[in-house]
DNA sequence: TATGAATGAGTCTTCATTCAT
DNA sequence: CATGAATGAAGACTCATTCAT
């Protein structure tokens, strides 16, 4: 049911929609989740986690630090674009206050492995000196201006135009000598 | 009365509280816009504007290239820190659909000294190929995210750490050799 | 349109009724009342203001002090069998909880002259010595016994019969010597 | 089971709660009874059956009819205040359209002993002449008046004052030569 | 031009009841 | 007999918008 709700989309949509679209009456609904606001948070913590799950794919341990990354940047990108209502939930989810703060902070935990291959590129000397949140944030969003552009059509996105952005993003965060 | 909606900040505020805000009649709005969206698109514009204009603060063109690149950066970081609400707001308005295509369109006019400055970057081969629309997208996103972080308190924001990710900002772009 | 809502009476009544007995629209209503919990006070209020001012109709202060006592008793019988709707809508509202302390205390203020004929009649040796809230509420609740009883159809209530229970009303609290 | 839901008390109280505190489950409930009005109803019933067999309480024969009186009186105001809820349940539904004639007439009959007993006083010459249905209700009246004084805390019923309460209800009926 | 009371469709949520298991 | 997920009408309340003054 939760994946009917997350395909519905965004957290503006009445209840009415989500009733319809899950094809179960109201009060089954409330029969699962307190509220609405439950229903988002559950959701956003199950994007979160499908995230998370994505980044690892086919990251092959034996080949270089910086293929990883262009790896893992690539699984991101390619899960946003393949999932556009999600993305966009994930947008949109960012800027609203039905998120508890506790949501977050689990939400949070599913990104640790990329965090921790952040460190392991500045203990490798791969990666600059900065503050980790910060360095995976900065990623994030150069992720999701390419995804916002390319799913906008504002932007063809090329393999070519693609390598450069991935290019361009390790070269904010990649060891200068 | 705009200023006095833009303070009210954010989209989800009820048109109620706009009046009690604003001072005037419901019927007043009404008689100068002819809904809540016109309101909200005339909104973005200004702001917009409001960003434009700020870019090109104490941008002094006798300056090098880079070091221009690091005021306008720092323009539009101080002014979304210092305009908190606006900033929320132009954050919003983003994944909102009330905002037209039209409106947007003409809401990018105002980054067009940029666009050229980016341009212009390019000729003199001070920043790498890259498609301008997407390279003007991941130097704002990376200021978003730096304003992100520091206004919701999850980073301290010290001068050293602005000057990195400014940095970071600008190898992300720059003609490497 | 606060009569209105009397007539429609009982606070167990869903809004929609009232919305449609009212003749007006559901935010019309609550652009004069923040919710129904204020309705249902305000109505409170002005239900007891009226008991309270039918309390000294025709009471004539040459007559004796038991005379007095009569009329007004009967004053509020009548009042009642006259309102049948205010009548049960009183005693609804006592046991329900959406009547705030204050404004019960309000309502209080409305019967003050009669508290006080009774503590005169104390004085005046006619009554007898008894708490003054429990003396009201005892004489009150006879009051509603009758009623009750008249407008349920399960007695008949004859002009010698109310006689008889007034006088027990009296007799319950006279001096006996 | 019946007893858990008087404990949670009010008909006010959603089924789903009822469900909660019985430990059973909502199919169950409806598998014994009809409606939430059968059960309602039941529960009317038993309460008034309980409130029937408490008057008769330690109530010796061999003392004079007053003494019974008070007796009588003092069992069901004891019993009010020994188990609020009940009295509070009592109360609403006496308010409320949920209750049948027929339960109410069926309760009724569990105070047929009391009403013997005014009939017996007044051809004893104890009690005036009167309505019996009046008086009783009249007393019935005098006692919830004096609980509601007591739980709400406006009273502090001290034992003196609870004689007085008493009094007064006797000489409200009783013969005066 | 300005007002603000009025609108009513729409919001989230509840709850007595049913029915397949 | 028992279960509890499912139902959906109804509840209180909101809010962008209109229109008589």
């Amino acid at each position: 049911m939760l994946d009917l709700v997350v395909k519905q989309g965004i957290q503006a949509t009445p209840m009415s929609q989500v009733v319809k679209q899950s094809g179960v009456a109201a009060g089954t609904i409330y029969h699962h989740f307190a509220s609405k606001e439950e229903i988002i948070n559950e959701l956003y913590l199950n994007l979160k986690k499908e995230f998370g799950s994505t980044l690892s794919n086919q990251v092959d341990l034996n080949t270089s630090y910086k293929t990883q990354f262009f790896q893992i940047w690539t699984n991101l990108y390619d899960y946003f674009c393949e999932n556009e209502t999600a993305f966009h939930f994930a947008e949109q989810i960012g800027h609203c206050t039905m998120i508890t703060p506790e949501t977050k902070q689990k939400g949070e935990l599913y990104y640790l492995p990329v965090i921790e291959f952040f460190a392991n590129g500045i203990a490798q000397n791969q990666l600059r000196e900065m503050d980790l949140k910060l360095m995976s944030n900065l990623i994030y969003g150069n992720v999701v201006t390419a995804v916002q552009l390319t799913l906008s059509g504002e932007l063809i996105m090329t393999k070519d135009r693609l390598q450069t952005v991935i290019q361009s993003s390790w070269d904010s965060v990649a060891k200068h000598n």
